[in-house]
DNA sequence: ATGACGTGCGATGCACGA
């Protein structure tokens, strides 16, 4: 099964790209962030057509995320990062999907910083946190999906110098999103790759696409419910090279299948010796 | 230090992104 988050920059300019990646890569789930359509401006039609249901969180100009599975209805379970009832902008949703709880987020960027806006970034990491931590002891399996807009560690980056003032690279930034691996999700990309470089983001600036001056800042983070899962991870650059892209190209990871719950009546009344095997799990 | 590029809004340049 395989979860996808993507940054689509305009979900009725890109309708076409978004359309011809779904038909190629077939993920179960997808994550979109920055429809930048209202709300009754979603092409739920098209998208309908192309064999998905959705639920979406949109919004005039700016943000709006949505929620996609494959042959299925997403059950929403909420909208809006919870902590700030005056926070009026669609950067959050939440559903089940496909036996998983997905996670749908569009971080705020921050820029310029310091300022207004950066305090805004920063209050939103706080809460997600708080948000995260609700989910993480939850027993259930989650993905929480999206454009983070930060930059892990300076690895995640073609060259941070010229970077180094920009909100994605800010120490406060950087320290929330560890904070959020500090809870115990497991950052699937970084995982997968191991030092190995990967990026999700080129902006259209100077040809950055061209010299794959990327950065990583789309994330998948596990729980350890949805963690031994994991079995591949990577980033559809294809989408990226099209003809009028998004700034962003789609970023997956593939999971093994959910392993089964036992439902038998009743336990033996000779308790047997200790059998139980465990395997190794590459993503624990 | 700035702008390069791109989108939405709506009609012109501006706000915003990263």
């Amino acid at each position: 099964m395989k979860i996808a988050t993507f940054n689509i920059n305009g979900i009725n300019t890109r309708l076409g790209a978004l359309l011809e990646w779904l038909r190629r890569e077939q993920p179960e789930v997808v994550c979109l962030q920055e429809l930048k359509a209202p709300e009754e401006a979603f092409p739920v039609e098209a998208i309908a057509g192309a064999g998905y249901g959705a639920i979406w969180h949109g919004q005039k100009s700016w943000n709006g995320v949505a929620i996609l599975a494959r042959d299925a209805d997403p059950v929403e379970i909420g909208r809006g990062l919870p902590g700030d009832p005056d926070d009026t902008q669609s950067r959050y949703i939440e559903a089940a999907a496909h036996g998983v709880i997905v996670i749908c987020l569009y971080l705020p960027n921050g820029n310029p910083q310091p300022g207004p806006k950066f305090d805004y970034k920063l209050a939103w990491m706080d809460r997600l946190l708080v948000r995260a931590r609700h989910w993480i002891d939850s027993g259930q399996p989650v993905v929480m999906a999206g454009d983070y807009n930060v930059v892990p560690t300076d690895e995640d980056i073609y060259n941070p110098k010229s970077w180094r003032k920009d909100a994605l690279l800010q120490p406060e930034s950087r320290e929330r999103y560890q904070q959020l691996l500090d809870q115990g999700w497991l950052d699937a990309l970084r995982h997968v790759f191991g030092e190995e470089r990967v990026y999700t983001f080129w902006d259209y600036f100077r040809q950055h696409w061209e010299r794959d001056a990327g950065l990583r800042i789309d994330h998948l983070l596990l729980n350890a419910e949805l963690a031994p899962r994991l079995r591949a991870a990577g980033v559809d650059r294809w989408v990226r090279g099209e003809p009028k892209p998004s700034d962003h190209a789609p970023t997956w990871i593939e999971l093994g299948p959910a392993k089964r719950v036992a439902r038998k009546a009743a336990p033996p009344k000779t308790p047997a010796r200790q059998t139980t095997t465990r395997r190794a799990r590459s993503a624990t």
